[in-house]
RNA sequence: GCUCCCAUCGUCUAGCGGUUAGGACGCCGCCCUCUCAAGGCGGAAACAGGGGUUCAAAUCCCCUUGGGAGCACCA
């Protein structure tokens, strides 16, 4: 049996980490058996359906590389289908239609919490031959659960699983306009789309007694269940929008690699051993559904700025730069406008753990410092630093081959000429060049940032320092 | 309240009856060094608690505690 797997978003309005994370195993796992992977958006909940809600899915979807077989189906346009399986239902008598109002419901619910019951419907309609007559509205549907005995799942991550049907009530599975609701829907859809496993969070798992009955009722074997856990914030509480890291976006937007992403996300809940690094091949060869955790897990940033780091220092510098492009486009710098993005991959990579902070640190190659930073100025940019900022200058004017290799000679050789350590010369030219006290090594710096604008920068920081020695 | 699920360093995890409980991130120290890093070396750091089963339990069973999920004409 070719496997098939599925990721089922509803369109909340952006990608979930945590559902990123299950449609990423998902995704591995059809992949490692040459399988199908479909994407079917739930859209049945008319009103949070937006083209735009739908479009977030996608764009985190190919933000990641997460690519599908077939979709995306959407719930929305399967209506006659659904019609026809409740259709189907009712004739056998595996459903009937409740004609209780949504007010006796409410106050039932509300008795039985009084009386500190699992609430639930209590099947008043479930025998009935004709509507009642005070029937006041058109009636739902109703799924008729069976009253004894279990179901027993055998969940690929969680084992052994069973429920007593006397636990389930009688769901709606369809509302009184006639539209589906989400268990009917997403049984029919797993059963009409052929799919062999269903992966998705836990929070499904008290559904899942439900769904294999209705599937029962159709007379349809269930697939191979596999509920992952929940994700955690920082904290080990509840991922939240407000916290900033729910959506997939939200960790571009914070500077973070795809690739650093889907391999953070891997490892949340599944290992292979020791190994932290995977390529996608690799992660393809060796996913396996039962490594997965049966705990919920917690997202730990630092980890994920380490995994970003690697990957903004093993990867194709100039992939790299792509990336590193948008990020200065977002800080209003027009990223043609200096130096090779390859070349300042290359070597801020090892110095900046997110894209985000590496745009910032790189800001001086494409705009001259508008003022020094003040401790680094003080500590460098003092009257005993004109002569060494003076003398290089004057010998890197001379220079033809504007190489970091020639750079780091005459810088090196002017140090030894004063007699005076690198750092003397190195800090002061930094200072001058960058801003402040932090750049990439002062050779690398001057040859991204060129000749003409090193040159033009320690003048401007000789004249700087002439000033403040008269203010003085 | 009821049902279901979960529990190894701060975090991600290895372990699947016998280990000095391993690795990774982070943290601390040392080395390297023109800054910041990166890198190398070293270190601190965990089996939630209690009962069983067994010659032997982090591993199996039960209870407690603590987390989480579900109980909609939402998905």
């Amino acid at each position: 049996m070719t496997v098939k797997t599925r990721f089922a978003p509803s369109p909340t309005g952006y990608l979930h980490i945590g559902g990123a994370r299950t449609a990423l195993f998902s995704w591995l796992y059809a992949r490692r058996h040459g399988g199908s992977f479909v994407l079917r958006i739930e859209d049945t909940d008319q009103e949070r359906s937006t083209p735009e809600a739908i479009n977030a899915i996608l764009d985190g979807m190919a933000w990641l590389g997460l690519d599908y077989d077939e979709g995306p189906f959407y719930q929305s346009q399967r209506g006659e289908r659904y019609a026809e399986v409740i259709d189907q239902l009712l004739a056998s008598g595996h459903a009937y239609r409740c004609y209780c109002s949504k007010e006796r419901l409410d106050s039932l619910r509300e008795d039985q919490r009084a009386r500190k019951q699992k609430p639930g419907y209590d099947g008043r309609c479930r025998d009935i031959v004709e509507p009642p007559a005070d029937a006041e509205a058109e009636p739902v549907i109703r799924f008729r659960m069976p009253t004894e005995g279990a179901v027993h799942i055998d969940d690929r991550v969680r084992g052994h699983v069973s429920f007593q049907n006397s636990e389930l009530d009688d769901l709606i599975i369809a509302r009184a306009d006639g539209s589906p609701t989400y268990n009917l829907v997403v049984v029919v859809d797993d059963m009409d789309n052929g799919m062999t496993h269903v992966i998705r969070g836990d929070d499904h798992l008290n559904n899942t007694a439900r769904q294999v009955n209705i599937l029962r009722a159709l007379d349809v074997a269930p697939p191979s269940y596999a509920h992952v856990p929940m994700i955690l914030d920082e904290d080990g509480r509840k991922l939240s929008k407000r916290s900033g890291s729910a959506s997939v976006m939200d960790f571009r937007d914070q500077g973070y690699l795809p690739e650093a992403v889907v391999n953070y996300l891997v490892r949340l809940g599944w290992s292979h051993g020791d190994q932290e690094i995977f390529t996608p091949e690799e992660m393809i060869a060796n996913f396996d559904i039962d490594a997965i955790n049966q705990s919920a897990s917690s997202l730990n940033a630092s980890k994920l700025a380490w995994l970003n780091q690697n990957y903004m220092k093993t990867l194709e510098p100039a992939y790299v730069g792509e990336h590193l492009a948008w990020h200065l486009r977002q800080l209003g710098v027009d990223p043609d406008a200096g130096p090779s993005l390859a070349a300042l991959v290359a070597c801020q990579a090892e110095r900046t753990k997110t894209l985000v902070e590496m745009a910032h640190n790189s800001l001086f190659f494409y705009r001259a410092p508008s003022e020094y930073d003040d401790k680094a100025a003080r500590k460098n940019l003092k009257g005993d630093a004109t002569q060494a900022l003076a003398t290089v200058r004057e010998r890197l004017s001379g220079l033809d081959d504007w190489s970091v290799e020639a750079i780091h000679a005459t810088v090196q050789g002017t140090a030894e000429a004063l007699g005076l350590k690198m750092g003397k010369v190195a800090q002061p030219i930094r200072v001058a060049v960058s801003g402040g006290a932090v750049s990439p090594p002062i050779d690398s710096t001057l040859a991204l940032l060129g000749k003409e604008t090193s040159l033009a920068r320690i003048q401007a920081a000789e004249a700087w320092i002439a000033e403040n020695l008269s203010e003085a």
